[in-house]
DNA sequence: GATCGTTGGTATCCGTTGGTTACCAGAACA
DNA sequence: TGTTCTGGTAACCAACGGATACCAACGATC
C-alpha cells in the first residue's frame, strides 16, 4: 500500500521524482534524447557546458530510474547509444511544457528582474 | 531583438528560467503558494526539511523573478505574507503537471530502480 | 615507430553551494 | 525574569558540481 502522495513530506517517494526534475542536466538530457537517440560524446557536444562527469553521472541515474536506455555496441572504438524508454518519453513530454513556458515568459521574468534590481519593486 | 531560444546554449536566457525550475525548493514553494497565501513560518512548517536560510533565499529570488509577491504588515510581531503573482500562477500550473506525472509514475520508477540495483537491467 | 585523435568513461582536486546552528529585535505571556 | 512568537541574517562546515588529468584500444598521420 502506498502512502498518500504529499510532495512536501520529505519521506514521500513522489519527492524523489521531483528531486530528479530539480536536476538541471537531467531536464536537458531528457529533452535532447526525446528528439533523437544520441551517443555519449554527441550529447556532450550538444549540451554546452556539461562536464563528462556530470553527463555520465546523470545518464547513470536516469538509466537507474528506467527513463533512459543504454546500449553498447562492440565497434572500435566502442559505441554507446542512449535513448529514452517509453517511461522517459512521457516525462520528456511533460518537461517540454516547461521549456515552452520559459520561452514565452522569459521577457516578463527579465523585466521583473530589472525592476527589482532598480530598487523599487511594485508588483501587479 | 531576442536570440533564438535554445536551452542547450549556455548563453540563452531561457536556460536561466530552466535553471530556476532546477531548484527543488522553488518548485515546492510555487506549488504551495498556488494553493494559498502563506506567511514565512507557515511555509516553513509545511515544507518539511527546508531550512530558514534556503526558504528566505529562494523566496527572495522568486520575488526578483516576479513570480512571488511579498507583503509586510506592521503587526507585532511583524507579519510577512507571500503569494503568487499572475506570472507565478501560470508557472505553478505548468509545474503541477510534473507532480501529477510523479504521482502516477512513481511506482514504475521505483520498480526500475529495484531492477537496476539487482544487477541485470533489461529494458523495454 | 611515435604521435595524435577518437571512443566512453573514471579519479582527483577544489571552489561554490546547500544545510545546520546560533543569534538578533520586539512584544506578549507566565 | 525567562520563554515564545515573529522573520529573518551571519558564521561555519560538509557535500556536491565542475575542471583537469588520465585510462585503454585502435586508425590515421608524420
Amino acid at each position: 500500500m502506498l502512502q498518500r502522495p504529499d510532495p512536501f513530506n520529505a519521506q514521500c517517494p513522489t519527492r524523489q521524482v521531483l528531486d530528479r526534475i530539480g536536476d538541471k542536466w537531467a531536464v536537458l538530457i531528457l529533452i535532447m534524447l526525446d528528439r533523437e537517440t544520441l551517443r555519449f560524446n554527441a550529447l556532450r557536444r550538444r549540451i554546452e557546458n556539461i562536464s563528462q562527469k556530470m553527463l555520465s553521472q546523470t545518464l547513470k541515474s536516469l538509466e537507474r530510474d528506467g527513463l533512459v536506455r543504454r546500449e553498447v555496441f562492440a565497434t572500435v572504438p566502442v559505441t554507446v547509444e542512449y535513448s529514452l524508454t517509453e517511461l522517459g518519453r512521457t516525462l520528456a513530454k511533460t518537461v517540454e511544457a516547461l521549456t515552452l513556458w520559459a520561452e514565452s515568459h522569459i521577457e516578463a521574468v527579465q523585466e521583473a528582474q530589472r525592476r527589482y534590481d532598480r530598487g523599487g519593486h511594485e508588483m501587479n
